[in-house]
DNA sequence: GAGCTTAGCGACCGGTCGTGCTCTTTTCTA
DNA sequence: TAGAAAAGAGCACGACCGGTCGCTAAGCTC
């Protein structure tokens, strides 16, 4: 059971590419098995259906996610030098990880939260996962520690600005967009560390 | 020749409807002919093709958010009462006005910005007019006026908190997200116009 | 290396897609 | 009100969609 592991993991990585790319509806079986070099009857062996694939596409982009944004910031001491690193690497995510396509978290959450079904469950369960890590993170990042409302408006502003660099940088054409998000985070960071109680 | 616009208007307004829902892509000409009561050619008396029809929709999205948005601030005095005019309706527009949907420029956003044709350049178009008109409102927000810099910055932010609110609130299923948009805003506001040259 | 398991192929299914064609009905105009 | 012009129906098309089936060939285990 080694070698149909590897391909399944080929076609995940070529439907995540097209997904990123078209939406998950918009990936066609048949283009992703030519992409891999199969037949589309050879991807039913790896995938009951569609949806299947769907769900498994959420899968490798949440787990991918974690590893390159969770993982490395994890390992920093915990406070603002883990919530600039979770900054900058989820900057990156957007920018480079994906340049041609753009984050697919972003295109997941727009396709899919008006989509009931099991891909959005479970992109809804990793995504509240993330918001409560950062939010935790925030709570610790001054000494008589936030409240729970402060931190939840922090991470509140410190997605927006992600998205807002996502989109500046991507429909607007803004270069700069990503010394904007970095200058905006950081000015709420001084902002949220310095507040009174 | 009045039935005949009339037709087209019904056809664009479900046509918008879907692709709010579903994406450009996703809209069906089965549905939306179906759906205004007539046959799948007869769209075709109105528009040459569905590339055409998707630049109809681009159009009418955003005529309507000039429309609900941009006027009505237009005739406030400059400066902040506009801003915050235009920041409450907009939340408003993606909140209320197309409620089952989500945002719809923020849908065709991230629909077109990797597609290349005319209804990514037309929606560029109307974004990048808008952005031009929100961040000369942020010029004239302190008595000496903000840097070009600035008003860039603050816009980025102004949107980036829109978004945020957009996907708080459909994604994440946050309730409060409106609030903390608003209050992120108006510190914004208080920052912007408090600051020293 | 025999034998079971699994990966993968090719043909094919019913259905839907966007679009063209012809023909009829409705609407507008002079 | 006659006649031109527009609106729309009906149908058929070729392409593509996700998905099934039976078969072969390769891989894995003992």
């Amino acid at each position: 059971m080694k070698k149909g592991e590897a391909t399944k993991a080929r076609i995940l990585e070529e439907a995540t590419r097209q997904a990123a790319l078209r939406g998950l509806t918009g990936v066609s079986l048949n283009d992703v098995a030519e992409a891999v070099g199969l037949s589309k009857s050879g991807l039913f062996k790896h995938f009951e259906s569609k949806e299947d694939m769907h769900l498994a596409v959420v899968q490798m982009v949440t787990d991918r996610f974690s590893e390159l944004i969770r993982l490395p910031a994890s390992q920093l001491p915990p406070g603002r030098p883990r919530l600039e690193k979770i900054f900058e690497r989820w900057l990156q995510w957007c920018e480079d990880d994906w340049a041609e396509s753009g984050c697919p978290i972003m295109q997941l959450s727009v396709e899919l939260d008006d989509q009931p079904g099991p891909p959005r469950d479970l992109l809804h369960k990793q995504l509240q996962g993330f918001r409560k890590t950062v939010t935790r993170e925030f709570l610790s990042l001054r000494d008589p520690p936030l409240s729970d409302r402060e931190a939840q408006a922090a991470y509140f502003q410190m997605k927006s600005f992600v998205l807002g660099q996502s989109d500046a940088r991507r429909m607007m054409g803004d270069a700069d967009a990503r010394r904007s998000a970095q200058a905006a985070f950081e000015a709420l960071l001084d902002r949220t560390s310095r507040a009174a109680a």
